[in-house]
DNA sequence: CGACTTTGACCAGCGC
DNA sequence: GCGCTGGTCAAAGTCG
């Protein structure tokens, strides 16, 4: 068993944002998020928000986008817990959030401003645009907190992120700067990468890459991707490696998703080819987070990279960690990467794993018992909520032939 | 067969 | 107005 920090360790984190970011909201999306609207096709639909008491107070507010109350519960319940409170996301001006510095989240700083340089290698920033075409929803930064639901942008952002009907999202490019919302997370080496050696994120949607642009004074090139979980749905994002920092990862979301949170198959759908189909475990196990289209490929591009592309990327962080804790303790003299973005995980996950899982207990039994009732076993029955050992956990619902070797 | 990535070309915004 | 740059399209190829 391994504790959330220890697995942590980046080298086989894919460096996926996405990864993070449904990491955190993926499991509790299903336990306490979901479409709003309409009823869920898939089995996971994930239970009313109202199941989850932080979600209400931390006011989030819709993004003119019914999906984007889809936020970020396990963001939610982690930030109350820092906080001992549910009052935990304060509003603050930008400058403020400039002036702040993360220190309850070292690794969750937000970008106030799109340029990705700024995206320091232990944090991972999220600014103000990551809401709309983000899984968790409007996030930003506190004086106190480093990280809050942010619902003062709501209605100014929606206005400046454009959604284009247009086959050229014009409206995006008028705003250079704008309606985006940036995450920098590390991206270690390309574990989850095609032959590009780009690492590319995954996560509840179906990306679909459509282009790459070498970017000027960048030595990395650009992927754009565009979801793919439903037609016509102008959410996109762009995936490139922080010029200053090549370990970080920068992905700027643009726009939002059009449609509900993928279902378990279209989530998989186009996202499963390789990596699913061979560990179908994961499917099989009623992931509702889909790896990404590009971690679906990494088996076939990145066949000498076992671990990942046997197990498919993880969706999340935690999932992510639980694969990478068996990678860590299997090859720990090989871990080589970026011993500063490993050192930034952990503190953070150490820190409040134990509460946050106590409060991921609470709600198992929602749609989360779903996910993770197959890790934690008879763990919960304890009534101690002392999931400490995550990594099981999503490593067991990960993939078993990889996660189930401790 | 469907969905994906790759990649060159095209288009539009921006700065000079 | 021109050139640069970024964002998108779409054909071709790949994969399961």
């Amino acid at each position: 068993m391994c504790t959330v920090s220890e697995s942590l360790d980046m080298d086989n984190f894919q460096g996926d944002l996405t990864d993070v970011v449904r990491g955190i909201g993926s499991v509790p999306l299903s336990s306490s998020t979901g479409p709003p609207e309409g009823p869920s096709p898939s089995s996971l639909s994930p239970p009313p928000i109202s199941d989850v008491p932080s979600v209400a107070s931390c006011q989030i507010k819709p993004f003119g986008d019914p999906f984007v109350s889809m936020t970020d519960p396990l963001f939610n319940l982690a930030a109350n817990k820092i906080n001992n409170s549910f009052e935990v996301f304060p509003e603050v001006s930008e400058d403020d959030h400039i002036k702040s510095q993360c220190s309850v989240f070292p690794r969750i700083q937000i970008s106030q401003s799109h340029d990705a340089s700024k995206c320091s290698p232990p944090a991972m920033a999220v600014s103000s645009a990551v809401a709309a075409a983000s899984p968790w929803g409007m996030i930003t930064n506190s004086p106190r907190n480093c990280l809050m639901v942010d619902n003062s942008n709501n209605t100014s952002s929606s206005s400046q992120i454009q959604i284009s009907s247009s086959p050229r999202n014009l409206g995006i490019k008028k705003r250079k700067g704008q309606g985006k919302k940036v995450v920098c997370i590390p991206a270690p080496a390309a574990m989850n990468s095609r032959s590009s050696g780009e690492v590319v994120p995954s996560d509840l949607w179906a990306w679909r890459k459509y282009g790459q642009k070498p970017i000027k004074g960048s030595p990395y090139p650009r992927g754009y991707y565009r979801c793919s979980s439903s037609k016509g749905c102008p959410a996109r994002k762009q995936v490139e490696r922080s010029r200053t920092d090549p370990n970080m990862l920068v992905i700027t979301y643009t726009s939002e998703h059009n449609h509900p949170w993928p279902t378990q198959r279209n989530a998989l759908a186009g996202s499963t080819r390789s990596s699913l189909s061979s560990s179908s475990n994961l499917s099989s196990k009623s992931l509702t987070a889909a790896t990404s289209s590009s971690s679906s490929r990494v088996s076939k591009d990145e066949p000498n990279k076992p671990h990942l592309a046997s197990s498919s990327t993880p969706p999340s962080p935690y999932v992510a960690a639980a694969v990478k804790k068996e990678n860590v303790e299997e090859r720990q003299e090989k871990i080589e990467f970026d011993n500063d973005v490993d050192d930034t995980y952990r503190p953070e996950f150490q820190l409040q794993q134990e509460d946050f899982f106590a409060d991921l207990d609470e709600l198992e039994e929602d749609s989360l018992t779903m996910l993770l009732s197959r890790g934690f076993s008879g763990d919960n029955n304890s009534g101690g909520g002392n999931n400490t050992t995550i990594p099981d956990v999503f490593s067991d619902f990960f993939d078993d032939d990889s996660s189930r070797s401790l």
